[in-house]
DNA sequence: GCCTCTAGTAAGGCTCCTTAACTTTATCGG
DNA sequence: CCGATAAAGTTAAGGAGCCTTACTAGAGGC
């Protein structure tokens, strides 16, 4: 189901069916406590060993070669009641650093951030690439300049994840279904990047990290399974379970823009009825002139104008249609609206929930994004991170 | 996401969080070699230590723990182009055995299974109770019948799995959305049987636990991620990916029923459209006579009844319309049909691509079910066994 | 009969965990 | 100010389980 682009995270089936020899009992149990301070914040060696169970000298020897490693370090002390202050220990954020990109239409985005997760550097760029060649320059030149501008050494960005519209298809190393974006399609293109980077990446699709970006960073934490649907100039839909993307067989899953959908008039693909230029049609069809964008039209809405009111209430009832079909296949208990409506959810969100209750006994929460345009970025770099403290957990220990 | 009727499995992830000290190393082993067993049949103990990379006294010892467990037993031997021959080992099936149980409207199916998943006895009795206390009570006599006939010491019955309609719901204790048995929604119905058996139950959707039949003994075996939709009195799905039980946040995914459904004619629920019912008044609508059932009304159909073939039409562009969602929002790799239309999917799988085709680009492989009627009885026993394996293991190896 | 090849066992050593006792450092109460 | 107490952390002894090496057991080829 987890359908990476490319350099697939170590495979954790196969780790499983590793045997258990006394290495891998260290480092398990190192990796229990390193994983346990990441969780929990910092704590100390007896604070540990009681909440994991491990004894005393286990855990001070396991934490030794932690810190020897470089993955752990003291973060101050804490006195109890009464007795010796205890010395605290915590991860070392900067014992690795992760990268992500989200290659929007209109805008390139790049981030690189610590192992904490904590964003040290950053960069929007508008793009205004119009071929292939132009666009993986701006990403590798922009992508350099950030790491650059974190004081980061370059080999200390052990991961890096790349969001785009469409999918990308690992075996022809390119692209697909990424309409929007001219040249995009290539084959070869994210090879290159990786090459001239030096930076290990992955590719997934745009909603499935923006849903990561919201269960990690935004309104979406703490939920079981809930689906962030993507309304921009495209329709896509991200799905989160348990913590994990829920990808499919082909990694198309979530591609609602091909829902069926029959309506009284004309669109045949669900896309091209609820994404923005939707609304601007509408609120053509019932009267608005002149030049329209989405934004506009929601603005006439919010200040009463008629035309511009019904082709949001339009919206609403499509948007309300590819809620129940989402809801009455993966009864998540979340939906979250994102994109390039996100600014304009206030306005959505009462309508949709009144079409909702008329279209089925299933009503999800549903609920405007928290992180709006930054919900991909901030979702490729927690995608990153997850597998760069892999990464740093295995280089570190390896070497001792 | 797994939401476990009552007398949930051993929390894995909890279990991750225990430490690694010796014991559970030794117990991980002997784990890894039986579950190696049960995946790749009887192997010696060189052989063993080969594949799984443990040393040869290393697996000599865990072999003779699990042998004095009744977990592994010899199974013949097998000689090497030359050199000595080997000894065999194969799981002991006898370690304990696991109950399936389908409650369906018309049918009520028992089956005890070893562990190796051979259906030892089984019974498939009418099901004619009109009250709560009938079917439960029909329920308790029937399963004791069945472990009776299969001669195995009751104790030895470790864990079984309940399939029906609806949901069930652990915390009220009851059977939710189960429409078409009556009394079947009543609270404590499962504890009474539970207790009556004196055997750990859980309780499932009939529509997963066919999913899940087929995965493990059907057509769906080795797909990454695949639907089964489950068209008879009612109307429901399952969801099967990397071999488990996708059941959404509050154990309602696949509720296609409630999928959005504008038709031309009046039926507002999905459910009312497609199930068995719906096709029998299609045909009526389209003139058919007489006292029809969805069984008459396909057999008039293969015989050239147009009638007949146009209410199949419609059946098929409505299943159709469920496949392209499913389709669009999980990306199967592959579709079941079954349920009470198993015995016409003959009939309906070329309308139902045909439409598919009109539908959306997405086309997952369309197959019917293989069990058919068996499908959710065997599901029931499969998902019993999961637990009942890792139940036996715990409970004779503490015991060492 | 001897060689070769594979299966399986025995002995010794290593790693890493635990238990138990001990040291260190803090507060509290007189 | 000093001993009692309590918590943090260390040291030392012991043990469980794995690996390596070296061996024995049995089957076939020459």
């Amino acid at each position: 189901m987890h359908e990476n682009g490319a350099m697939p995270a170590s495979d954790v089936v196969e780790q499983q069916e590793q045997p258990w020899n006394r290495r891998r009992l260290r480092s398990a149990n190192e990796r229990l406590l390193l994983d346990r301070l990441r969780a929990h914040g910092a704590a100390s060696r007896a604070q540990l060993a009681r909440e994991t169970g491990l004894s005393k000298p286990t855990v001070s020897s396991a934490l030794a070669s932690l810190e020897a490693a470089g993955l752990v370090r003291e973060a101050g002390t804490r006195a109890p009641e009464r007795g010796r202050t205890a010395v605290l220990y915590a991860p070392d954020p900067a014992a690795g650093y992760a990268l992500g990109v989200d290659i929007g239409r209109g805008w390139l985005r790049v981030a690189v951030a610590d192992l904490d997760g904590t964003v040290v550097a950053r960069a929007d760029v508008r793009n205004r690439a119009r071929a292939s060649a132009a666009l993986t320059d701006l990403v590798v030149t922009t992508a350099r300049e950030v790491i650059a501008d974190s004081g980061v050494d370059a080999a200390e960005v052990v991961h890096g994840v790349v969001g785009t519209p469409g999918v990308y298809d690992g075996e022809q190393r390119r692209v697909r279904y990424a309409m929007h974006l001219p040249g995009w399609g290539r084959a070869g293109l994210v090879d290159r990047i990786r090459e001239e980077l030096g930076v290990p990446l992955e590719v997934h699709n745009d909603a499935n990290l923006a849903a990561l970006g919201e269960y990690t960073y935004g309104v979406g934490a703490g939920s079981r399974l809930f689906a962030y649907i993507l309304i921009g100039t495209g329709l896509g839909m991200g799905i989160v379970g348990e913590g994990r993307l829920f990808t499919g067989a082909h990694g198309l899953a979530g591609e609602i823009g091909f829902l069926p959908w029959q309506d009284r008039q004309q669109p045949e693909r669900l896309e091209d009825a609820v994404s923005g230029v939707a609304v601007v049609e509408a609120a053509r069809g019932f009267g608005m002139r002149g030049r329209l964008t989405a934004k506009a039209v929601f603005d006439a809405a919010r200040q009463g104008h008629p035309a511009a009111a019904r082709a949001v209430e339009v919206e609403a009832e499509r948007i309300a249609h590819t809620v129940a079909a989402a809801a009455a296949v993966l009864d998540p208990d979340l939906v979250v609206l994102g994109g390039g409506v996100g600014h304009s959810v206030d306005l959505l969100l009462g309508p949709v929930r009144e079409r909702l209750r008329a279209l089925t006994p299933l009503r999800p929460r549903i609920a405007p994004s928290r992180l709006g345009a930054d919900a991909v970025l901030l979702g490729a770099v927690a995608t990153a991170l997850d597998t760069a403290r892999d990464r740093v957990f295995e280089r570190r220990t390896a070497g001792t």
